[in-house]
DNA sequence: TTATTAATTAATAATTGTTATCCAATAATA
DNA sequence: TATTATTGGATAACAATTATTAATTAATAA
């Protein structure tokens, strides 16, 4: 897909949510498409503002937000607002609720046999690997407003 | 394990490492080792409060990392300083640099087939599941004091 | 044991990342 | 156009983390 594709499609994609296309959307959209870097609010903001030099960088968090709502972009976790403490130092994996960020440990052998893709060895040193499964838990569910 | 074998372990361990072990560290050992919560510094601090009224949240976040470094206890992932956003929204997985945080995409259908355990599925919705490849990268492997 | 040095802790300040508030500006709708 | 809803900007507040520094404690060598 190419970009002017993918901002059609972003386009399209808000007028169906009712989102309106503003500028600093459009911005922060074009900001991030291109972007494998999987950036920081901060960058993004940097990225901007010389087009948008009156932008804030609580528009950015707040659009960013909506943005993800609406599955326009992804977070690449859900558990990056505080550290988390594990007594197990044996390679396992983990149970997140992308809502309250309960996390539940899930050890099974059979997920420890994971092929590993040759490339990302190449250079680097690979310490482990670790699933996340994110779910809505049972509490969440319960508590969403349907 | 029992708990007392984990804690004498613990003790083991530090003096090997030529760790001392004081009452603080021995606390915050023992409020991790049998919690499965992956608590937060702040989970912690409040745990051992009562025991040490004068111990500061300061001190639980040097111990917890100097633990970390140790591999005394574990971090559930080192992306928890801040928000990611990606501008893919499909199912991918990510290597993710534990010194740099640099995170570089893996998109590989054969990881999307994985044998999800039955039990996560119990009352959860499962929204998908990504796998982190923690590695430590080439240009941090390069500035690392050997 | 005592003196010396190194390691650890506590208190606190500073910084960073994030979220809330409030008002003005803009856009959607009647 | 008038009305209402949405959005954005400025700023303050808050939460998480890290840095600084001095006091305390532990380790080690006379
Ligand atoms: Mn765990
Ligand atoms: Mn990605
Ligand atoms: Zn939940
Ligand atoms: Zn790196």
């Amino acid at each position: 897909m190419t970009t002017q594709t993918a901002i059609d499609n972003f386009v399209n994609r808000c007028r169906t949510l009712g989102l309106s296309v503003t500028p600093q959307r459009l911005a922060i959209f074009k900001a991030l498409i291109d972007d494998h870097s999987h950036p920081r609010p901060e960058d993004i903001y940097k990225k901007i503002k010389a087009e948008h030099p009156t932008i804030s960088l609580a528009t950015i968090y707040k659009t960013l937000e909506t943005f993800e709502k609406h599955g326009i972009v992804s977070v690449v976790t859900h558990l990056h607002n505080t550290v988390r403490y594990d007594p197990i130092t044996e390679p396992h994996h983990h149970v997140v609720c992308v809502k309250c960020n309960k996390i539940i440990d899930v050890i099974d052998p059979s997920l420890n046999t994971i092929k590993v893709p040759e490339h990302i060895l190449q250079g680097n040193e690979l310490l482990g690997y670790s699933i996340h499964f994110n779910v809505i838990c049972s509490e969440c569910r319960l508590k969403e407003t349907n």
